[in-house]
DNA sequence: GACTGCATTAATGCGTGCATTAAAAAGCTT
DNA sequence: AAGCTTTTTAATGCACGCATTAATGCAGTC
């Protein structure tokens, strides 16, 4: 295992917070608090970590002021979801084009957890595994850049799929779960069978489904949005 | 003008310093002769502007070691034009859709400009002003995220183009300043038209050619891959 | 009572010195 | 002379404290 310094165990550590719900968008991650809650010395590689948190795009900065969770608005959801949208169709298409019989039987794996996990209701459980199938098909694909903004754009879209499960926990998720599943299959059987156009039109059309699902809910009154 | 403190004045100048060429490929960027060149009092905002760097994918890393400039391979060539091609692709297309007739009269400045500049023999110059055309129209697709994402690759694939130009001064340059203004002022009049599929074809035709140009040569005997 | 400006406060920004460590150099053995 | 081991060196990594500054509250005035 690679020897991880305070600068890296700070950054992972602060996207676990994020993820883990400590924080919600519009909150401002303080140093100092940061610094305690991860029993650190010093708040300077802190420092550092949330620098790269905002290069990266995951979080957004105000000068001598701080880093915070970026706001969540139907404008930059649709933003997000069309940029994913586009990027995941190439990441399908190329899946088909570059993928292993080792790395098809790995999906296979993934998306039988997946129904799994389905079943038993576990929400965290079932990000975590939809997370592994979509990154996996980026690893497929063998292109780093894209695997590298395929890795980004989904973060940013899951802080609005999670804020859904997280306000429509009993209402909703049971369809979800039933739905993801199988356009996930539909997209695994287009990359076993080498076939890019396919693969990479279901893949855009379920990332569509999946928007569309979220963001009609969210604008209506109560929503997040 | 919106004041900069010394983080990401160190941040851009970094920047400068590898456009300017004072680094080739491979290079360590040392941060204690950064802040000398910088005339900066101590290390500190080099090491956070390093990190930010890292983090966004424009530099590499060892750990203890630093931070230094990627190599150029023919694998990583074709990750990053394949990538450049399909996220320009997309933003093309996007901008064909969304354009305004303002932003398409400052298309056609630019083009202008570009053309003078082409007859000049300006190098630079003539660099700096194709990224011109292609960031506006990254940004007349009005995504965020795409547009986040085609300026990185943008920058990247600059590596390899510049290197190109550097080493083949004398010899190629010419073509290439006839036909690159040739093809942009197609995809421009597939935008005035909002013609999306056109813009992005060929858009997608223009970022392939360059890369063709490109490969062939430096991967021949000589070259710098 | 609301508004303006000053003082306070609480956060990031930054400089300095030391700790750590990877790589280079030197020394030692065969 | 080649290869292994130890030492040195030169770079990043980190802690700490002070500087700077944006926001907040408070007092004083109209």
């Amino acid at each position: 295992m690679k020897k991880e310094n305070l600068e890296e165990f700070a950054y992972n550590s602060i996207i676990k917070l994020i993820l883990d719900n400590h924080y919600r968008p519009g909150d401002f991650l303080l140093e100092s608090e940061i610094t305690e809650s991860l029993n650190l010395k010093s708040r300077t590689p802190v420092h550092h970590a949330l620098g790269q948190l905002v290069a990266k795009g995951f979080l957004d900065k105000k000068n001598k002021k701080g880093c915070f969770i970026p706001a969540l608005t139907p404008e930059d959801a649709e933003h997000v979801f069309f940029a994913r949208e586009n990027i995941e169709f190439q990441t399908a298409a190329s899946a088909a084009i570059h993928a292993s019989d080792e790395e098809i039987k790995q999906l296979q794996v993934i998306i039988q957890e997946e129904m799994e996990t389905g079943e038993s209701g576990n929400i965290v459980g079932y990000s975590s595994i939809n997370e592994t199938f979509h990154e996996h098909i980026a690893k497929i694909g063998k292109n780093k850049y894209l695997q590298q903004y395929c890795q980004h754009i989904f973060w940013r879209s899951n802080i609005y799929i999670f804020f859904y499960f997280y306000q429509f926990k009993a209402t909703k998720i049971n369809t979800e779960f039933k739905i993801s599943p199988s356009q996930h299959i539909k997209i695994m059987e287009a990359i076993t069978n080498r076939d890019a156009d396919m693969a990479g039109k279901r893949m855009k059309q379920h990332v569509r489904e999946t928007f569309e699902a979220i963001f009609r809910i969210n604008t209506q009154k109560g929503g997040v949005l």
